[in-house]
DNA sequence: CATTTAATTTAGACAAAACGAAAAATAAAT
DNA sequence: ATTTATTTTTCGTTTTGTCTAAATTAAATG
């Protein structure tokens, strides 16, 4: 299993991929910032190999071969992520680069050793679920605080977008994982909200609030 | 720098051509277990970037970049070593393998807070120093056990072997970095000696004896 | 010093992964 | 139903790293 593939592997999964859904060549060339053509070529190898199914003109969809080892690497990458916050102090935004490359790295004892040394932890610093390593992707009863009716209670529990800016805002204003959340209340206009996080008011857009995962009470 | 670069100007470090001494494309390729014109080749490309000195027919020999750069996958390489045995309980035969993955891990601050996490250490799991941050290379006053003379005493420090079958006979035969170590005689017939390590008694043969680093005491 | 031997390089070819241009197939629009 | 637009694939090419076989250079030997 080449590096490419393992990427490839993992793009389709995080696009729906392994639902037996068909996912476009298009798609994945732009979910990995590379073209088309050469995501044909890599659908025919992955084929070839037994871990996506592929119809020319139609797309691909992941076999269960392929799921698994989608899984296998989102594992590592997350477990990953978890040991760098955890053991070397980095902050949420700086750990996806690094991440990617010691998905890659090839030694089974290595990554379990890892998961023991983080006491098998079952999130990683942006709130997604950990696959387990028997493959099992641990869904987790969450919505978008943007979704939240008024008067609702919760907790932060995740970020959709993971990206170095968005992380870098919540950071500066103080919106972290585990926060309690309450939704005062919404504004019609511009669908911006007023909360009470941590027992501070404060107004939250849209664009804001449609990233963040939240935790209903139940 | 591609991966296979930086193996290569690995190698060439190994071999003795960070002293300005010229390797043969042949001891490289043997090294690498590789072709010799494939070094031909690599040489070439290293040549063009200022990594190495190439006459051809001659050899190469590393320019400071290319010391400075094999020091500086070299000092990850042991880093890793030491993270694996101290924080992951592998044991000192089976980490080279992960390390020559890990070593080409791209981020400084990963491997600078390996390092901190380590508390700094000076040498990996085979008694081999770790290069400094700045490139400085931590010589040791150190002998073969082999050339020790009869009834001086030291401290096991290193292994020059670093396989994984000599690793595991040392571990059966609880030799361990750290022990102590006195030539009781030496047998002129095979070159065997006869040590006390750590109180007992025991035989050892010219290969092991000339496989294993001593400090000698002053 | 000529010749053989060994080491080294060159040249051509291949595989993996990627790209762009152009053809082909599909989907959308009229 | 036919044209138009879009998506997808095909094909030829590039890059990186490797290899084999042939050619060249250096070393060794008589």
């Amino acid at each position: 299993m080449t590096r490419s593939e393992e990427n490839y592997l993992k793009a389709i999964f995080h696009l729906g991929g392994g639902d037996s859904k068909s996912i476009t060549t298009n798609a994945i060339a732009e979910q990995m910032e590379t073209k088309p053509s050469s995501v044909t070529d890599m659908a025919k190898k992955l084929a070839e190999k037994g871990l996506v199914d592929y119809v020319r003109y139609q797309g691909v969809s992941l076999t269960e071969a392929g799921v698994q080892t989608a899984l296998s690497i989102i594992r590592k990458h997350r477990l990953w992520e978890v040991f760098l916050v955890k053991k070397l102090d980095f902050t949420w935004d700086e750990v996806h680069e690094v991440a990617e490359q010691l998905e890659h790295i090839k030694s089974e004892k290595l990554i379990d050793k890892i998961d023991e040394l983080l006491d098998f932890p079952k999130y990683d610093p942006h709130g997604d679920p950990i696959p387990t390593k028997d493959g099992k992707f641990q869904e987790r009863d969450e919505k978008l605080l943007s979704e939240m009716p008024i008067n609702s209670k919760g907790v932060c529990v995740g970020v959709k977008d993971s990206s170095v800016p968005f992380l870098k805002f919540l950071d500066k204003n103080n919106i972290a994982l585990g926060n309690t959340i309450q939704v005062l209340d919404k504004e019609d206009f511009d669908n911006s909200l007023r909360i009470r996080m941590e027992g501070n008011e404060m107004r939250i857009s849209h664009q804001i609030a449609s990233n963040l995962f939240v935790k209903k009470n139940s």
